[in-house]
DNA sequence: TTGAAAGCGTTACCAC
DNA sequence: GTGGTAACGCTTTCAA
């Protein structure tokens, strides 16, 4: 295999200048068809293809490239359901306008100068980024689309948490006023441990989507004269099958057993189903339970779970194509809706 | 908000050269310690967190970026819980050793000049590529890691398909040698619809995965005396749920009525769990349904799934220490595992 | 320990 | 329609 040749010697080789050469890869109008083909032709002939990306996007000032860069770990994205449906959603624009995808990790060191972030013409973050990754990526000036949470200088795609969450609440609350309840939650403390809440922790004005979620379950069952006491909210730290069903566990072997489940993810309900079937407890006629986002999964399981869809697919594809048209001022606010399916009619 | 600098402005701005500003960012010991500090902080004051990719990866030739490309579109990779889990191990990694992670689409033409191939210092592919993107990758002479499929010319990772498939074929038929055995393949033949084969497609040298899992059933049938006619062999174009699920409703409700069904996915596999428990047809005793791959869900459904594990995550582990490593000799077989679970006991 | 300068591969302006 | 050439931002050698 020959030696890998640059435009330069490709034009030497072509007894052209670099310009043309480049012309011909770049605008077609800058030369005649004629020698256009040539060019093309032998230069893939010599095992040219293009230009190297390092060097076009140093003289053009952008890359072709979009960055993402996840709150959560990489490595553990990979493994939520939801994460891969924003993902899918991205990833169908920037194919589509034949974009490069770069997946920054977030890590936590600043240390970390791999300047990756220079790279990219424009970012889409998802969820709110602990550490200076987020103020790295705001310095570079180039557009930023935020998913999942509000940063007042940057166009944001987000969905009402507050009130999905009241909606599948006074919907699982709708025919039972003595109903038990209790909530499967999801970072609602900063603790590594699956644990109920107590009365302190209900005062927050955080805005975060799982305060936003319990917001919402709360004055739902406040409009229906229930009471949910703090000791009827679990916290789950990550959102694992693992862990929902250790924290599905404890809150189906407490007493007074409860007969409305309300659960801030799918993946949680999903963990909570298989539990109450080792319990035997019926769902739904023992149990309701209510999910959160409406993964695939949620409606295939047995029985298929009621939930709040919140569009991840399409809010990956919105983002995305906000990103590349540059409606950079936009705030934009999805619609979520009711999905009711058999574990809570 | 100030105009971004480059490290020259710096460089003017604290008095010192572009030399002595570079060193402090990338060589610790080529200044004092005392200077490279006072450079790393009033750097960041003004905004500068170090190079740019592009003009750094252009002058070292080097960018610390790894691409990976798959097979299948990349929307479609991120609904699929196999590459998920592949990814997941090759995040791992890349993370670890602060490299970043290009997602290289794998599109059919070959216009799609961005030349992003040309960043990357070594490159994963998932599956065997169609189109000319591997001939481009192939050409940078860069490092590349094969995963699922073989090439003389680059190091691989694999597993023996026929030998997992033969293994836990063996189990499914060693209780009854009257066994009706039906096989949900995946992508045995070249159609876009689910359909049954003939006996000609039997005939194949092909060394595709979804043929070598063929063959492992079939060796295995023919060692227990079993047949298994073409008419009993489904072909599914693409491994998702919904394909999957129109598959086994045939071949659940095709007479005589299977009693084994070796599924070439875990995703076949709950599919067919499904549509079994839609028909009352009792896993495993009138039917027992065997999967491969061993994602996540299979030990979550109900009944659990006996399958292949093929250890994906570990996988991608390997797949990129073996690059970031630079054995680019070795030819790794991993290990399958058969997991007993009850769908097939 | 520091500074000047060459050059990485490309594009785009401006002449011809 | 075509060909010089400066500039993109940085690293690294070499000399001071």
């Amino acid at each position: 295999m020959k030696k890998k040749l640059n435009l330069k010697q490709v034009a030497e080789q072509l007894r052209v200048s670099t310009a043309t050469v480049s012309n011909a890869f770049n605008r077609p109008d800058q030369l005649s068809a004629k020698l256009r083909d040539r060019i093309l032709k032998e230069s893939a002939e010599l095992g040219y293809f293009g230009a190297s990306l390092a060097a076009r996007s140093l003289r053009r000032g952008e890359s072709g490239v979009i960055g993402v860069m996840l709150a959560d770990s990489l490595s553990y994205s990979f493994s939520d359901p939801v994460a891969n449906q924003l993902m899918q959603g991205i990833a169908e624009v920037l194919v589509e306008q034949k974009k490069q995808l770069l997946l920054l990790s977030n890590g936590v060191s600043s240390a970390e100068q791999s300047g990756a972030e220079t790279l990219p013409d424009g970012f889409i973050l998802y969820g709110a980024l602990q550490g200076n990754a987020f103020e790295h990526i705001l310095r570079t000036g180039k557009p930023v689309v935020a998913v999942d949470f509000e940063f007042s200088e940057t166009a944001s795609v987000n969905i009402d948490n507050e009130q999905g969450a009241y909606a599948i609440a006074s919907h699982a609350l709708s025919k039972d006023d003595s109903s038990q309840v209790a909530i499967l939650g999801l970072r609602l403390i900063d603790s590594a441990r699956v644990c109920r809440l107590v009365s302190e922790d209900l005062v927050s004005q955080s805005k975060e989507i799982s305060r936003s979620r319990l917001a919402g379950y709360l004055r739902a069952a406040k409009d229906k004269g229930t009471n949910i006491s703090a000791d009827k909210i679990w916290h789950i730290p990550i959102n694992s099958p693992e862990r929902a069903e250790i924290a599905a566990r404890e809150a189906l072997t407490s007493n007074p057993l409860p007969n409305v489940l309300l659960c801030m993810s799918d993946v949680i309900a999903l963990a909570a189903l298989r539990v109450a079937h080792e319990l035997n407890i019926a769902v739904p006629e023992q149990l309701q339970v209510t999910g959160f986002d409406d993964i695939p999964e949620a409606s295939r399981s047995t029985p298929a779970l009621t939930t709040v869809c919140q569009q991840s697919l399409e809010k990956g594809r919105i983002a995305a194509r906000m990103l590349l048209e540059g409606n950079m001022n936009e705030k934009r606010i999805l619609e979520t809706r009711l999905v009711v399916r058999q574990s809570c009619k």
